[in-house]
RNA sequence: GGCGCCAUCGCCAAGUGGUAAGGCCGGAGCCUGCAAAGCUUCUAUCCCCAGUUCAAAUCUGGGUGGCGCCUCCA
């Protein structure tokens, strides 16, 4: 297994800090509001990550977190006059449902801001005994980021003379402007939670270094908590140059041993917004796209590049997937029975295990598609192949969680079943029409089962129907 | 202004020193009553310039053009 460490900025071989053991920490969403296909993206990546990891044989304790302390959160429950428990259960569950809509597995360990502020107190306690944190008049408390000399080694920032001699205006107390909040002082009733170091909120960066802790990092790992720290693009800095500089300054270890950084999803060439009006939130992108069909469209694309969002190019993705969905018609009603390796599932995980190549790993599927195809048409009774065939198809859904569906019903989401049974009785008359060779009345049920946006293909097993 | 990324066929996109994967679209053909599906086949020398090398899309330098982070952000 090879990872582009991108602090590093290196295609490193991965070594587990515990042999055939790995922990994965990834950034997860502020529940302030419906989920993006920037979520979407990450936690797809690292959806896969956590597959390929597992096919090479470890075991993975993947964890999410949640981040449900957030003055964006506090901001909309006062808005809409509610507790913010509302605000961070109502966009949890709907973040849960649209990534299992995505085909997205529940990460091991999904903690959540407000249950981790143990683990978050230890931590302060810990960087105010060790002088890496300091209180100021008002009650905040600040990381020092002068007292940590390997800051800003993450992102590989050079902090220029006006930032370290800058003081924020309104906080004259700050030793330096880079110094961040650990725990922010405030009395805003039900939004402010009781501490060792008074009333108040953790800082946002806190919380990921203290959740590490307390459900990842176990003794004895080779001066690191975890193996894969894992994030958009734009985390980097400062939000895990921030949890570098907590772990390290507060603990006897580094945070992280490989940090993997997931690029953008734009649309159409744009920036993602609101206002542009296309395809924001996952939600929306799912009522006119099927799940698994996002999910195939935005794995398509090395997980580091950028990725520009647009129907034309999904179009071309679904057409992809549906060619593996047409082979699993072909194949349909046989069992997998053999779990052994094939050649192609070597080559499959080959090409994942090269830091997710998956644009190798798709034209690989592609070609063992094509082969079967082939095979099939030009001869008769295949039984081999076919099991292979379908064992290879497994691997796929296994690994990739492309082909998850009966292929049948794949090709005909969006049509009820009124349309289902008209359809089922027009396609019945055609054939009827078809064998008294009168092509004329046959072709004329053909235009009207289209009129439905509904295509047929005769098949040796019969005539079906796709959606087109 | 500081730091960094990217530039491969009409479109999407691998390849990072050894002579350009795959998909979409398009052309031709096989199959089909005709279609659809499937299959076969055709289509690039890698933004520009200079350099290193027996050999470069791949390394170096310089351009040009996109983009990201530096404030909350996946």
């Amino acid at each position: 297994m090879y990872i582009f460490d991108s602090v590093k900025k290196i295609k490193r071989e991965f070594v587990s800090l515990k042999e055939n053991e790995v922990s994965l920490y990834v950034c997860g969403p502020t529940v302030y509001d419906d989920a993006h296909l920037g979520h979407a993206k990450s936690a797809l990546v690292f959806d896969l990550l956590s597959r390929v990891l597992h096919a090479e044989g470890y075991g993975v304790k993947y964890a999410r977190n949640i981040t449900d302390i957030d003055d964006k959160i506090i901001k909309k429950a006062q808005d809409q006059g509610v507790c913010i428990k509302e605000i961070t259960d109502k966009y949890t569950e709907a973040y849960h449902a649209d990534m299992a809509h995505l085909g997205i597995k529940r990460p091991d360990i999904e903690p959540k801001a407000t249950e981790s502020l143990d683990a978050m107190f230890l931590m302060i306690q810990n960087l105010l005994d060790r002088g890496h944190a300091y209180k100021i008049s008002n009650g905040d408390i600040y990381f020092d980021t002068a007292s940590d000399d390997e800051y800003l080694t993450l992102s590989h920032r050079v902090q220029n003379e006006d930032e370290k001699q800058n003081r924020v205006a309104n906080s004259d107390e700050k030793k330096n402007s880079a110094d961040f909040a650990l725990w922010k002082s405030v009395q805003d009733g039900d939004v402010s939670f009781d501490s060792p170091f008074g009333k108040g909120r953790p800082g946002w960066h806190l919380e990921c270094s203290a959740m590490i802790e307390k459900h990842l990092t176990c003794k004895d790992t080779k001066g690191y908590a975890i193996d894969i720290h894992g994030g958009g693009a734009d985390l980097l800095f400062p939000h895990h140059e921030n949890e570098a500089a907590q772990t390290r300054c507060s603990t006897d270890h580094e945070i992280a041993a490989y940090w993997m950084h997931n690029g953008f999803v734009n649309i159409d060439g744009e920036k993602m917004s609101k206002s542009l009006g296309n395809s924001f939130f996952i939600k929306d992108a799912l009522k006119v796209y099927d799940g698994e069909v996002l999910r195939f469209y935005l794995l398509s694309t090395h997980y580091r590049a950028n990725f520009n969002f647009n129907e034309e190019d999904l179009l071309a993705s679904k057409k992809r997937l549906d060619k593996l969905y047409r082979l699993k018609k072909r194949l349909f009603g046989l069992e997998v029975h053999s779990q052994t390796d094939t050649a192609f599932k070597k080559k499959l995980l080959s090409a994942l295990a090269d830091d997710l190549n998956i644009s190798l790993a798709l034209s690989i599927i592609d070609e063992m598609i094509s082969t079967v195809n082939e095979t099939l048409d030009t001869a008769g009774k295949h039984k081999e192949l076919k099991r292979e065939a379908m064992n290879d198809m497994a691997y796929i859904e296994e690994l990739l969680g492309f082909g998850i569906k009966n292929p049948f019903e794949y090709f005909q989401t969006g049509i009820d079943a009124e349309t289902k049974e008209r359809l089922k009785e027009l396609i019945e008359s055609r054939n009827n029409a078809k064998k008294e060779k009168d092509f004329e009345t046959s072709d004329r049920l053909r235009d009207e089962i289209l009129s439905y946006g509904v295509q047929i293909m005769d098949t040796p097993q019969g005539t079906f129907w796709e959606k087109v």
